[in-house]
DNA sequence: AAGGTGACCGGCC
DNA sequence: TGGCCGGCCACCT
C-alpha cells in the first residue's frame, strides 16, 4: 500500500466532502480550487480511488456539462442518478437538470 | 526510466 | 449541445 497521505487525493476528497447536500460541482472546479485547474483529469483519477478511500460523495461531482460521466464507475449503473435524485437533483438522460442552479463552486471554506 | 492512460476542459465548427 | 482535437498532469505497469 503506497498510501501515506496522498496530498493530492486528500485535497480532492476534502473538497468533495464540502459539497453541500443537493448541490453538485465539476471536476474542473475542484481542480481549480486545488490550484491544478489544468489537471481536471487528476480530480477524476482521485475519484477513481475514492472507492478505496471511503466516504466521498463522488455522485455530487460531474463534468462541466452536468453529465454523469462517472456514473459508469459506480457500483450500480444508475446508482449515481438515484443518489442525486435522492437529494432533490433532477437527472434526465444522465444529465443534471438546472445544472447551473444546483452547481456549487467549491471553496476551501475555512468555515 | 519511459510510455500509456484517464470519472476533463477549452476552443472551434 | 454535440463532435473533434490538443493540452495537461499525476498515477500505473
Amino acid at each position: 500500500m503506497t498510501n501515506q497521505n496522498d496530498n493530492f487525493f486528500e485535497k480532492v476528497y476534502a473538497v468533495a466532502r464540502q459539497i453541500p447536500y443537493g448541490r453538485v460541482t465539476s471536476y474542473g472546479a475542484i481542480a481549480k480550487v486545488l490550484g491544478t485547474a489544468r489537471s481536471a483529469r487528476m480530480v477524476g483519477w482521485a475519484m477513481n480511488a475514492c472507492h478505496n478511500r471511503g466516504d466521498v460523495p463522488a455522485h455530487r461531482v460531474v463534468n462541466r456539462k452536468g453529465l454523469l460521466t462517472g456514473k459508469h464507475h459506480f457500483d450500480g449503473t444508475n446508482l449515481m442518478q438515484q443518489l442525486l435524485e435522492s437529494e432533490g437533483i433532477k437527472v434526465v438522460d444522465n444529465q443534471i437538470v438546472d445544472f447551473e442552479n444546483v452547481f456549487w463552486e467549491p471553496e476551501m471554506s475555512i468555515q
